[in-house]
DNA sequence: GTCTATAAAGCGATAGAC
DNA sequence: GTCTATCGCTTTATAGAC
């Protein structure tokens, strides 16, 4: 297995990180054949619909990483606490304590959604619910886990805007902090 | 004052709606001059920097109405309980329930972030100091007051990707209710 | 201040040799 | 499976008439 950058599957993680820096619209082919040595023939032999492939490629990609290591860990593991604990190792693993974006946040901001509408929203919906879950065994009642489940998973995504904005990572590691103590505190007083 | 859309302050609203719609890679020329029906002639004459002045004369715009319709009041407005209420509706208000976009967070995601890094950071720096120093007023101490001003920011944004990436403003109007609670809610335990 | 015409460069995508 | 050459189109930006 001595070999450069061949396989699309070698492809696909160069191509995420593109996306995530530069958005859809923003990757041009020509960046993409310097980023990932390959010109434009070989792209499209191994992804025939082009840029717009590439993307869903890409997302199938994410959405497969975190079935595996976040969303199946959520509904399965023991005890519950457990489970969150390594969801924040993951989140925390993935976006390099805030130095790299969620792509699929990206692509929801603006016109790309309506491409991959499907894609982006089943991978909020799947993580929200998969959290839900956890709460739910660790106790919390239905209603309240589904509402601070998306909490958690909408404050991951707005800090990953904010230590962006501010180029700090501490600011993402904080909100990090703030939101595993409410996975795994008490009811707020109403 | 009978004109169509003719003055450079007409167009910004207009450009800003663009900017938001598709990113700033995304937004064309071309599309520009439909949305304002301004040729490029034009365009050029108001903005002599083309897109990136645009954008910036966009994000001016923002920050100064952030400036007298949010921020200022989070400063002033007195009970510090009503100045943290004025701020949820003006949110509610400016992001259409969430079904508008925010344009500085679309902008900090990518690498147009890089071009208006000064822009983007003090935008959100300023939201989250004005709104620390109400909760401050109201009681809670420095260090805590900065901590939950800045969740409540990170939780606005977050809110917004989610509400998107489920087409459903209902999710962003769930979430100002939770973060409102939060910002006059007492401390959550340790 | 607005327009049309045009320039030069870059875009995504394809063809075809090897 | 990879490459280069090329297509047709769009891009941002400018020039210059009105």
């Amino acid at each position: 297995m001595v070999r450069k950058v061949l396989e699309r599957s070698d492809v696909i993680p160069l191509l995420g990180e593109l996306f995530r820096e530069r958005g859809f619209a923003g990757a041009s082919l020509s960046e993409i054949t310097k980023r990932t040595g390959l010109g434009k023939g070989s792209l499209y032999h191994h992804f025939p619909d082009g840029k717009e492939g590439m993307a869903k490629a890409v997302l199938d990609d994410v959405a497969a990483w975190f079935e595996t290591e976040v969303f199946a860990p959520l509904r399965e593991v023991d005890p519950p606490d457990e489970a969150v604990a390594r969801m924040f190792e993951a989140v925390d693993r993935f976006f390099h304590s805030g130095r790299r974006v969620c792509l699929v946040g990206i692509f929801a901001l603006d016109d790309t959604r309506d491409h991959y509408a499907e894609e982006v929203r089943s991978y909020f919906a799947a993580w929200t619910r998969a959290l839900a879950s956890t709460l739910e065994r660790s106790g919390v009642d239905t209603g309240r886990a589904h509402d601070r489940a998306e909490d958690i998973v909408a404050g991951i995504q707005g800090a990953l805007v904010l230590a962006r904005s501010q180029d700090d990572p501490e600011v993402f590691m904080r909100a990090l902090r703030r939101l595993r103590a409410r996975a795994s505190g008490v009811e707020p007083p109403a």
